[in-house]
DNA sequence: GCCGGGCTAATTTTT
DNA sequence: TTAGCCCGGC
């Protein structure tokens, strides 16, 4: 143990070994958090003040729990797999399992995804006859989603309007319906876990006796439930040590509360508060162009990143005509940095959002670089996989009509439209699960859906004694689905994933402990939870933590197995190992590092973001995205933008991002000549000087219209500052142009009237 | 049930 | 520009 300690810095030591009491890490980025973190466990452990039992780590994405779990089994001679460490999710999940009678749950209840929610919502408004053009199920969902987020039931939600009203009526609609159904949704998960804490008394000071040491990463990412779960948690008795970066707050918009932090400084008075600014990753320019940047954000906590590692190289600026010819000098670069011998997974190519991607993609192709893309569809999202799971899922729980409804008719069985009406409304009137509707049609419609229901039964039984990956095998072969995608033109790719699907249960089984062979749909005894029932039974003064008996802490290896498959997702992409050069957003970025990082598309308008200024706080927010994209860079950092940019299907003229002007100038190193706005030769949004005028609109010399300006022109207004003229209307006296001023906004000024001087 | 044309909207996203 | 969605036609 010592020598772990002795591997670290003077304020990650106090950190790890601080008394048992609550305490607030204020963890920069590149400061080490996941290791001081993963070391205060081994710490407590070590040294006998916890037990392995009695530490509950939480993070929020399977990444970061599985890095945790990694490197505290390499610290301890012990195994992790008992811990309670994970999401908050999957330790809901967890707990809810084991306590599924007490929480109201069918033992092996599902979970849904966004996407399952999603549609489990539209079948809702199906039902009810709702106006979707006034009650957007997208909206709906949200609405839903963020109640739950705060703690709210449907009958706690204040009621301001009718429209309002509405919403809260649907919420309790749907959450009816997830109850019938079995069902919960990822923010269900918390709620169901949190009410379960909060009414049974018995079982949270089960918990509380058992978890002294509460540890939580990322805690600015905490939403308001996550914290309240965390609070009832700890009790009176209990530490909470939380690490977290107020810099690096960007999920704001998905109902991350930074007011945690300060909250729990004050509520849990926390006398232990440690920063870490001690920089490991990138060099001194980088950094002091963070520093520089997020000092000129108000509300934060406060900390400044230092590195003995030197000043490096400069951050190097660059300005380009057009969105293709950033990505062409983008590729450029690449090039040459993989022609010294760099790596091209060592580069990564970071943009505010998603469409960005396109331009840039377009280059590396043409180009022949090999590029890897995050985001997308991950392997549980794919239509193949989430027909095998509705299948499974039938298996697990009959009752589940979304799962019902994906796969009645898939693959074909002459089941319509028509029939699942009619079933619709019988299941509607009896109040039962679609399943159960079956038997009251008749006619053909009712003689194929028995046929099916036959299957799914037949299913069920025959295959009572086989191991989860044999299930699999048979649902898929059972269903049709096999023949179905071998006989599909481009079906390879899916039977592959499908033959993936059984390798991930043999996977999940070897992960879980859980023998090959045992039977899909037996009890398994989930580690050490005590069980449903058991608790009561056992009553005061029995020591209920071993009493995981034979009956109730019992889920099944495939109802599990639905369930890693709900909240673990899956890989994103293949195509790992390959040499490839990594595009992603900033957000997907956050957490990650790169030798070199190459930041694009830095307008005004798309970084930061145009919708952000609309929001409290939102520029504060993007600032700390630009915060976050910085401090991925270890050695070298290029910042681009572009004068011109396809957007919408229009070009678009923009202005350097304010956040460049953030930075201090002597930190930078400028590619093309300094904030030479914009050059004399027009070029077409292919990036090539125009050898001759387009004809079209767009074109500058269409527009002048003798107003002496051009489109893509520089000009200065005095009260406005430098801008760029985006439109010209009218001629004469009437000529009026719009011009994007940046951080002023985006004028329309008339020309006879407003002072504009050409830059 | 499937295909295609027309319409619309267009940050960021993990569980 | 383009992707996703809905509706109408076969």
């Amino acid at each position: 143990m010592q020598r772990f300690l002795d591997s670290l810095n003077e304020p990650q030591r106090n950190a790890v070994t601080l008394p048992a009491q609550h305490a607030l890490i204020l963890a920069g980025a590149g400061s080490g958090k996941t290791r001081v973190l993963t070391t205060r466990i081994a710490w407590l452990i070590a040294t006998g003040q916890a037990s392995p039992q009695g530490v509950l780590a939480v993070t929020f994405t399977n990444k970061a729990a599985r890095e945790m779990n990694t490197r505290l089994a390499a610290m301890l001679p012990i195994s992790t797999r008992g811990m309670w460490i994970g999401t908050f999710h999957g330790l809901c999940n967890r707990m809810l399992r084991a306590h599924h009678r007490d929480a109201a749950l069918p033992q092996t209840f599902q979970i849904l995804d966004s996407a399952d929610q999603l549609g489990a919502i539209k079948r809702m408004c199906k039902r009810l006859g709702v106006d979707d053009e006034r009650y957007p199920p997208r909206n709906i969902q949200y609405f839903v989603n963020s109640a739950k987020e705060q703690g709210l039931r449907a009958p706690d939600v204040e009621v301001v309007d009718d429209i309002n009203r509405h919403y809260v009526e649907l919420y309790a609609e749907y959450d009816a319906q997830c109850q019938r159904e079995g069902v919960v949704d990822f923010a269900e998960l918390l709620l169901r876990s949190f009410e379960l804490l909060g009414r049974n008394q018995l079982l949270r000071e089960h918990y509380q006796a058992r978890f002294r040491h509460i540890l939580v990463d990322e805690f600015q990412d905490t939403n308001v439930l996550q914290y309240r779960w965390l609070k009832l948690l700890a009790g009176t008795d209990n530490a909470i040590f939380a690490v977290g970066d107020d810099d690096q707050s960007i999920y704001a918009f998905r109902g991350a509360n930074v007011g945690n932090m300060a909250a729990f400084e004050r509520e849990f008075q926390v006398r232990n508060l440690i920063k870490l600014e001690q920089n490991y990753r990138s060099h001194g320019h980088i950094l002091d162009c963070a520093n520089r940047l997020i000092r000129n954000n108000e509300s934060r906590l406060g900390k400044n990143l230092w590195t003995d590692a030197g000043e490096g190289e400069p951050v190097r600026v660059y300005e380009a005509m057009s969105d293709a010819l950033e990505a062409r000098w983008l590729v450029e670069e690449v090039r040459s940095l993989v022609a010294e011998g760099g790596m091209r997974s060592d580069i990564a190519v970071l943009y505010r959002s998603n469409a960005q991607s396109r331009v840039i993609e377009h280059a590396l192709v043409a180009q022949g670089i090999p590029y890897r893309v995050y985001g997308g569809l991950r392997f549980f999202e794919r239509a193949e996989i989430k027909h095998a799971l509705a299948y499974l899922r039938l298996i697990a729980n009959p009752h589940d009509d979304g799962a019902f409804l994906r796969v009645v008719n898939f693959p074909a069985r002459g089941i319509g439209a028509r029939s699942l009406e009619a079933l619709g409304d019988v299941a509607a009137s009896a109040g039962c699960s679609l399943r159960d509707a079956c038997a009251s049609l008749g006619g053909a419609a009712g003689s194929r859906l028995s046929t099916f229901i036959g299957l799914i039964d037949g299913l069920a039984t025959e295959t009572r004694e086989l191991p989860l990956p044999a299930l699999i095998e048979q649902v898929v072969q059972r269903s049709g689905l096999r023949q179905h995608y071998e006989n599909e033109r481009e079906g390879e790719e899916r039977l592959e994933n499908l033959r993936e699907l059984v390798n991930a249960a043999v996977a999940f089984l070897a992960e879980e402990g859980i023998g090959q062979d045992v039977p899909a749909n037996a009890g398994v005894a989930i580690a050490d939870v005590p069980a449903d029932g058991l608790l009561a039974a056992a009553g005061d003064g029995v020591d209920v933590l071993d009493a995981a008996g034979p009956d109730g802490a019992r889920s099944t290896p495939l109802a599990e197995f639905l369930g890693h498959a709900s909240l673990a997702a899956g890989e994103n992409q293949a195509g790992e190992g390959a040499d490839a050069l990594q595009l992603m957003t900033v957000h997907s970025a956050k957490g990650l590092e790169f030798r070199v990082v190459f930041m694009t598309g830095l307008e005004e308008g798309l970084f930061p973001h145009e919708n952000s200024s609309a929001e409290p706080g939102g520029l504060e927010e993007e600032r700390r995205l630009m915060y976050v994209a910085i401090t991925r860079a270890r050695e070298r950092l290029y910042l681009s933008y572009s004068q011109t940019r396809m957007l919408h299907g229009q070009t678009r003229y923009g202005l350097k991002s304010r956040f460049i002007d953030e930075l201090p100038p002597e930190s930078l190193k400028w590619l093309t000549p300094r904030g030479t706005g914009r050059m004399g030769t027009w070029h077409d949004a292919t990036g090539w000087p125009a050898r001759s005028v387009p004809a079209g609109s767009g074109s500058p010399a269409t527009r002048d219209r003798g107003t002496g300006l051009r489109i893509g022109q520089a000009v200065e207004h005095a009260r406005f500052g430098e801008g760029v003229v985006m439109e010209i209307e009218g001629r004469g006296d009437d000529a009026r142009a719009q011009i994007n001023f940046g951080p002023s906004g985006i004028k329309w000024l008339a020309l006879s009237v407003a002072k504009l001087t050409p830059l």
